[in-house]
DNA sequence: TTGAAAGCGCTAACAC
DNA sequence: GTGTTAGCGCTTTCAA
């Protein structure tokens, strides 16, 4: 393999300025104590030059390395990958968290890493050695994981904990799970239902807590009971089919379901209609998080979206304005998420009990 | 912000070993003249300190940089991004490439660049002296651009090319189009269908004359007429409709369609919804790609499945044997694209003219 | 406000 | 087979 071809440094256009390197440097970064003129003189050579500072040496001397680190978790993510059913929560991640880490001329790089096993801090350990990055964003159920929040602590590397509430010192953001659900069992009590079901996620992720409590919140302020009408699933299509099976079975008049994702939502769906209620005249349902999944449903699912790409955008901005000592928001940032209406919700047909 | 904690070096190592510096180099990157008992000395005190080697140090001073780039068209990928409609190339490639990456300690960076754009050079040049990636993944309708794969060679970079045969000097990659198009067209024939119609893609890509090229290859072995039959597409759902009414208008005794991707197919499909066409019994339809789309389609359509992250894990893996100095393959590296059978495709009910 | 010198962690080239 | 030296491109520290 021959030798790279030499590339422009900050030699070559300090040379052509005809200043020195720490002159150059001042510029790139935009440090203080440079005339506007020698900022303007440097400032075109790097232009004619095509000079871009390398980040693997300006990581070598200085502080940044313009890399942030997403991490997820191993299992659930390769899981998603393989099945191809349309989650597309890394999508949304890489995407949102990419083109703003481009603003600021940062990088993102990927990493999946074991929820439940000791080697988290090893890997943990050995990406931010190989890596040095500037900053880490954590997603559930990693976000609240002391061990990581821990190590990222003692590294004094800022880092964001999406789904948390921020215990462990980094940066919270939700993804206004409460309200999402408060406002989605609003819509239904709006549309004249008042037995309005909810199946729950897993006590694993702190947002399936916040879930419950939204729809709890709306049938107490709308002075609906809510016993019995609360089913335990795990995120997983066969938790869904039990829960619905479940609820429907001790509550024949429920004319709606609200369900804590996708998967079990579809599930939902499927049971009504082997049990032969029209959705959403017999049986309206709410599915959370919007995966294009439920786009393809028959009816089209009502959802509420989970504004994921717009959260790890926030989140590389936040890691950034952190990496700058610049002052972060008091509490978690809740980026709000939007009730998308489609085919699987309409006013109860029959009047409920 | 305090100082980043002092890590583990090479030289706390080699102290630690009481060797040089070079010879825990030497261990590290498994070279040769090491003394077995040595390497066994050194790889422990690496184990026990827990070292990682800096990657931007060793960037700096050899000549590889453990980062391959992964390059996609920005219009089209934030598009489907935005979208939302369940096209997960972009996941597909990430998991693929990134796991590949993993095994070999390396990581894979996303980035988006123009292609109908004089910034295209800008931008890669600027990607390339910030990141100095190791390999570049081109995905279409980079895969051919002579002013990406030029620029490329000139910084002996080596480059996959995925969906090109291989002009520009980089290692060509196909999904198996010409042979999942015959295959799923002989299938068709095997079926009993006879008048097979075939809606093109753009012809910006290549891979679309190869399915096309494919399925009358199955055509012409068979004896059956492709004249009329062929309809030109450009990937989008509109073209799709318009190149199915104007099949169907043509040859009212067509009883199977392949559609060159999943969005002409669903196109397809509702059209022939609205005619009051039975899929599969009046129509079989097949769609390329096999996105999540086509999987909650009524009925689940018989797609030939895209194996995006299949193909950009080999890509990973010639271009580090390339780097390596290892001998490629001769001819583009074809990875096999397989149908999947699902709900779209029967034996016609009336038989053709 | 600018410049010079030292050094980040590692590997290439060469000496032993 | 192993160690020494020099230097990658940049920023930090300190001097002017």
């Amino acid at each position: 393999m021959a030798r790279r071809r030499k590339a422009v440094t900050i030699k070559h256009v300090a040379a052509d300025a005809g200043v020195s390197l720490q002159t150059v440097s001042r510029v790139i970064n935009n440090e203080a104590n440079v005339r506007p003129q020698m900022r303007e003189r440097v400032q075109q050579s790097i232009d004619r030059l095509g000079y871009i500072p390398s980040i693997a040496a300006q990581r070598m001397s200085g502080s940044r390395s313009y890399l942030i680190l997403a991490l997820n978790d191993r299992e659930r993510t390769i899981e998603d990958w393989r099945a191809r059913q349309g989650s597309d929560w890394v999508d949304q991640m890489l995407l949102g968290g990419m083109l703003k880490c481009a603003e600021y001329g940062y990088r993102l790089i990927f990493e999946l890493v074991d929820t439940h096993n000791d080697h988290v801090e090893r890997e943990l350990k050995a990406a931010i050695a190989a890596l040095q990055p500037d900053g880490v964003i954590l997603t559930p159920p990693h976000s609240d994981n002391r061990l990581i929040t821990s190590l990222l602590s003692a590294h004094n590397i800022p880092f964001a904990q999406i789904g948390s509430e921020g215990a462990g010192g980094g940066i919270p953001l939700i993804m206004g799970d409460h309200d999402a659900a408060r406002l989605a069992t609003q819509h239904l009590i709006d549309l004249g239902h008042s037995r309005i079901g909810f199946i729950t996620g897993s006590s694993e992720y702190l947002l399936s807590d916040w879930r419950t409590a939204g729809w709890q919140a709306a049938m107490d302020a709308a002075g609906l009971p809510v016993d019995g009408l609360s089913e335990q699933g795990d995120f997983t299509y066969q938790s869904g089919t039990a829960a619905a099976e479940h609820l429907l079975d001790r509550n024949p008049c429920v004319t709606a379901i609200l369900a804590s994702n996708d998967q079990m939502a579809l599930a939902t769906l499927e049971l009504a209609r082997q049990r032969g209620l029209r959705v959403p005249e017999d049986l309206s349902i709410i599915s959370f998080d919007n995966t294009p999944a439920v786009l393809h449903a028959q009816p089209p699912m009502t959802a509420i979206d989970q504004p994921v790409a717009a959260t790890t955008s926030r989140a590389v901005e936040l890691i950034i304005a952190s990496k700058r000592g610049e002052q972060l928001p008091d509490g978690p940032t809740i980026v709000p998420a939007q009730l998308i209406e489609r085919g699987s919700t309409a006013r109860p047909a029959k009047v409920s009990a």
